[in-house]
DNA sequence: GCTCAAAAGCTAATGCCATTAGCCTCGGTT
DNA sequence: AACCGAGGCTAATGGCATTAGCTTTTGAGC
């Protein structure tokens, strides 16, 4: 019965994670949302808390997405192959949205809100990692370093901090390398 | 003949920096920095152009206090004592400042004030590497490696990104210890 | 010591943004 | 047919950056 399309969380955090790719974090702005679905700032509080709150379901939504890819990627994979594709796709996201990566929440595990997603994303990791015969700790170190590799790179690259693009492929392929021999001498 | 002590940028952006170093970088506010230095807002103006600029002060500082760190921490050594040390020095650093590295500049390079503390940080690394035997993009890949992995460590553990503090010092041993053989194998 | 110009500070005003309070309206429920 | 709650709106508040224009101080030169 043609209810008048009304606005939902999702698709205040749909907008939000618009004007991040257009503009950065920085540009997310409870007004700037409001222009973009067409409705009166203190509208939106119907639907989110407050900036803050929005910021944390962005997060989510990243959290997810990664998630969501990294696990089609891996699917079927194993070992070499497996961590490999993961961590290509992982730089793949990042460089697809660079400006929604810096949204990503770096301790999502201490966010009531994010954890779910935040775990979820760490067990793909682990879960790639399956198969190297690492015991308890070093499975946890494992990936650990497996997220300082992916993270480190990402997180320079799409910040612009590579002073030059050239040969960024193959300092990111000699990462993998390193942490495939790593993997290797650990097990 | 005791001149009132007066404001001078460099005694603003100490302040800039306690404030950071409490509040977090999201503190930095030139209200803030304008209160604890007992002036008025608009007088910062005359020390500083704005508060973008003043980020950029800050990152400036933090880049040329790494530098400074580094250098001295590497100074006589050489080989894997000396990136090991140059390793250790960078996790301090950031343990030390937390906050503060959240001011450091992702991309010092492209922006014409930072770009000269930024190269000085970079070339320190470069330095620790020499002795390798590197040659030309096999030093820069290097580089980037290494970047990669201390600024990746560094930034989720000052960002609380590790579940639990628990083993981090192992965690870093282990980083330290692949790249180092990492190293070897390159040369 | 005196003058004066520039440096460094101040107040007032503007505009953007987040957030809160309180009102209005529609659509579905009873 | 009356009602009620969700979702929107306007108005108001308070924080912050930034600009304009005024005032005071200081130090240089006489």
């Amino acid at each position: 019965m043609a209810v008048r399309p009304r606005l939902t969380t999702v698709k205040v955090v749909d907008a939000a994670l618009e004007l991040i790719d257009e503009q950065g974090v920085e540009g997310l702005t409870l007004a700037a949302v409001a222009a973009r679905t067409g409705v009166a700032t203190p509208s939106l509080y119907k639907h989110v808390a407050s900036l803050a709150e929005l910021r944390g379901h962005v997060g989510v939504r990243v959290l997810e997405e990664m998630t969501d890819r990294f696990t089609h990627t891996v699917l079927g994979l194993a070992g070499d192959k497996a961590v490999e594709a993961l961590m290509h796709a992982y730089r793949a996201y990042v460089r697809q949205h660079p400006k929604r990566y810096a949204a990503m929440p770096m301790d999502p595990l201490h966010d009531e809100l994010q954890q779910a997603a935040g775990m979820k994303l760490i067990e793909v990791m682990l879960a790639t990692l399956r198969g190297y015969g690492l015991e308890g700790s070093a499975a946890v170190h494992a990936t650990r370093r497996l997220r300082v590799l992916v993270h480190g790179f990402a997180s320079i690259e799409s910040g612009g901090g590579f002073g030059l693009p050239e040969g960024l492929d193959d300092t990111y392929d000699q990462l993998v390398r390193m942490y495939l021999t790593d993997l290797r001498g650990q097990s």
